[in-house]
DNA sequence: ACAAATAACGAAATCGGTTTCACGACTGTT
DNA sequence: AACAGTCGTGAAACCGATTTCGTTATTTGT
């Protein structure tokens, strides 16, 4: 058995040209939407295009254009990345703002660790029009992307501080005050922060906005209520119990990330303490465990379809040869029970 | 400023072919690995497109060839979806496959409820060359697609049962079978199970290994001991509150995943009983989850990067021309501390 | 040794749109 | 009434790789 191609019959200019008696000039102008044409040719393709049911062939508009129509979505292929719910949300909000304009997304997952690295190569050849990279370590392989002349948007911000790549990202240092400034306006006198990676940005960004509450609030930052976790449940959990030993009268503590709220509920109620009654905590990220835990985790929400979305929409921009835009999305506090 | 065109200055067959003093037509053939070539004529050609830096023009090939090289990705849209995991792996799992055989994935996300759906439209332009579907309720769409002639292959089991679509999926009947019996051969006499939505055929099927083992192990199936949950905490809890009231005797709990596994933790917990002691739970995927909760959650685990995988190179196949390709993939027990 | 088959290769057509260019038909200006 | 300038249009070139077809060498068969 023989796979046919897809297409069974697919129509072309030619065949619209001459059921319309017009020439393929003519139907390329109408169809892309060429003023000038007389209203009864433009009237007469239309009808003979719809009639033949016709669909444009990409890769011919491709190659005689030099355009694709195609972005390249990169992520970055280490096993944590991928598992992490975070990115598939970004994916389908990129997604649907371009497919709303006839874009399509290529998603290449590969690692980005390698200096040199294949994606480059990829890349440059001129098989996309664009790239968005999510979540990088070393913006080295992006800056060489970007280097090339290949419009490139990343979602988080880049490392560098005056790299002029454009991005999208969550407003961690406002979400990370937000998540603070409640705790103390809550009451709370003294509050820990459990911090993420912070080779991450968005580990960074979340403790510089616990940071600069206390110093909104003036209140002196006290390092010995900084520890340094890594987004995980056990760094988390660990800390959490060393922090409680030295210090006793903790009272509020914001986590970087919703699992690791979790963990310091445990550590808490490990040593007989009550939450929020004797400490309260604050998350971040809103996840769904946030939302199913008991008692329910009080965090930071962030708006991550939002960030695919308007990744996709600064990629447009570029495409269209717009000034780069640079978002930065607000959080907003969902306050449950953990605080 | 005006962006420029990626490619700063690729090369054609054109130039490789005056530099290698040959014809287009015999840069095609050694580029394609054409045997007949002249030893001679083939090393000059492969020297010249070295020395180039010769990327090959993927619209070009596919307007001579009716084959684009990408194949669509596409994704139910529906907000539950999106944020589970497990799609990501699964993508990364096609990407890498594809990656390495010069193919590309494009992703779709969106609605797959509409009868019509905008997705056909897209899939049968001859844009792509093929189409993997992942997890959708109603096979209509995809049938539809199949039915023009578009290669497809699905990632889950098809609902229809005798559907001819090529699928992948996880042994979902072996995995509800395997944790069944591991909680037998524990000892355990009264064995309860918390079901998935069985709208989905994991559901479905993690539920008929559940019955089956019990058939294996000559005992009967008690219908009171099966609650019809929906993979969410909430109705698993809800519902093992209730089994243990009604079924005082339960030693043994398969939840068809881990959250529903962490639920069940927390409902015999809160009623005085011991897990493993009292009730032994066993969960199913593997999650991050069920690594990091106390007591680790003893669960299948099931290749989810292999499902990916195994859907990419079944579409390789059958663009290939190959038959059709069914995969069914084992799955692991992983004995934690709650089973 | 001569016809016939075969091998290696290049010229040119092809895929389906886009774009340049030239031409005829108007319009408007002196 | 003669001229330049516009406008609408079609013929043809073009994007870059593939493929058919025909030509020229070379080999094989008898």
């Amino acid at each position: 058995m023989t796979l046919t191609p897809a297409a069974p019959s697919r129509s072309t200019y030619a065949e619209i040209a001459s059921k319309a008696g017009v020439s393929k000039a003519t139907v390329s102008r109408v169809l892309n939407g060429d003023e000038r044409v007389h209203p009864d040719r433009t009237a007469a393709v239309i009808a003979a295009a719809e009639g033949l049911g016709y669909r444009p062939n990409r890769a011919a508009r491709a190659l005689s254009t030099g355009r694709t129509g195609l972005v390249a979505v990169v992520i970055d292929d280490e096993p944590t990345a991928l598992s992490d719910p975070f990115w598939g949300v970004v994916l389908a909000g990129i997604s649907r703002v371009f497919l709303a304009n006839d874009l399509h997304s290529l998603l290449m997952v590969t690692p980005l660790g390698s200096p040199d690295g294949a994606i480059a190569h990829y890349l440059e050849g001129g098989e996309v029009d664009g790239a968005i990279f999510l979540q990088v370590h070393k913006d080295e392989v992006i800056k060489k992307v970007a280097e090339q002349g290949l419009p490139v948007v990343l979602i988080g911000r880049p490392f560098d501080e005056d790299s002029d790549i454009p991005f999208v990202d969550t407003d961690n240092v406002g979400g990370g005050h937000q998540a603070t400034k409640y705790l103390f306006d809550r009451g709370c006198k003294q509050v820990a922060t459990l911090t993420g990676d912070l080779e991450a940005s968005a580990g960074q960004d979340r403790l510089a906005g616990y940071k600069q509450a206390h110093l909104d609030a003036g209140r002196e930052v006290n390092e010995g209520l900084i520890a340094q976790a890594n987004w995980t449940f056990e760094s988390a959990k660990i800390l959490t119990l060393r922090l409680l030993a030295k210090n006793p009268d903790i009272d509020g503590i914001f986590a970087a990330n919703d699992i690791m709220a979790i963990a310091a509920i445990a550590a808490i109620q490990e040593r007989g303490r009550r939450v929020p009654d004797d400490i309260a905590v604050v998350g971040f990220d809103d996840s769904l465990l946030s939302q199913t835990h008991r008692p329910a985790i009080t965090t930071v929400r962030q708006d991550i379809i939002g960030l695919g979305v308007a990744a996709a929409e600064t990629m447009i921009g570029l495409l269209q040869d717009h000034e780069p835009k640079i978002d930065v999305l607000a959080t907003e506090i969902m306050i449950r029970e953990t605080a």
